[in-house]
DNA sequence: AATTGTGCTTGCTAAAAACAAGTAACATTT
DNA sequence: AAATGTTACTTGTTTTTAGCAAGCACAATT
């Protein structure tokens, strides 16, 4: 479906050819930072993706080595997917675009201090979801 | 051109919502991360951008608050683009992407040893973007 | 055996990007 | 001062991608 061309070589350019849309980084936000392993957990994430979309995402995902599934044992109808080493690395970024749009969203929801806590956190928070992310998979 | 719809009160998407494609990063990084401050150098800047979606982002960027422009004094048919404080802030999120496409990439460019470097110096070479920024404003 | 839940695919429409060309303002060369 | 070049765009067309609605296979539940 979409199609991934190489444009440089520029570290920046290389991620953004992978990751650059609307919907993959919220994907693995879910994934990372959520507790969400499913499809339909992505489906119901809030932003509403479409399903052609997410399914094309996480196959791409997958392919690149971001992110793995397994099938689930107890739902054998149901994949479980979560981050591979190469997907937590991407964890800092994630956590630069929270920071990034929770200060500078107008209707944010978050407070200045607990956006000064998370600031000051920042290694602790990043060690935090990268160890989850282990655990996950 | 691209219309910009807020999708969830997430500051990960509400970033997303203004930074999340192909382009927007490559200009921003192109004047935060280079040199660079005119149209013609963000389209002659490797990677291909068109000059409808080129205009359509940096009117977007600039309406947003992440940069701003002036008539160039010396050559007075250019603007020079910069970028604002709100701009500079998002520096931090685009050395973790450099950082992780320059380890990623099966084609970097980059040596392992470079890439080290900067994990080291991660704080300092932020406070040095950040400090060229302003200076360039 | 029938219904529901989950993870998709398929077909169609709408929006955005890619491509090609043109234009207006200023700058430079002759 | 006229012609040519440079820069920053706009406009029109084609191609690609996203959005939406429906459907389908498989497993689990009733």
């Amino acid at each position: 479906m979409r199609k991934i061309v190489k444009r440089s070589d520029c570290p920046i350019s290389y991620s953004l050819d992978l990751l650059g849309d609307k919907w993959t980084i919220l994907i693995l936000r879910d994934i990372a930072l959520g507790d969400k392993h499913f499809y339909k957990d992505f489906f119901e994430a809030g932003e509403g993706i479409a399903t052609n979309v997410l399914a094309d995402r996480l196959r791409m995902l997958e392919e690149v080595g971001i992110i793995q599934s397994k099938p689930y044992e107890k739902k054998k109808n149901m994949k479980y997917y979560s981050m591979t080493k190469k997907g937590t690395e991407l964890i800092p970024m994630m956590i630069e675009l929270w920071v990034w749009g929770a200060k500078h969203d107008p209707e944010s929801s978050v407070s200045e201090k607990t956006l000064d806590e998370r600031l000051l956190n920042r290694e602790e928070i990043i060690a935090h979801y990268k160890a989850k992310s282990i655990g996950e998979e």
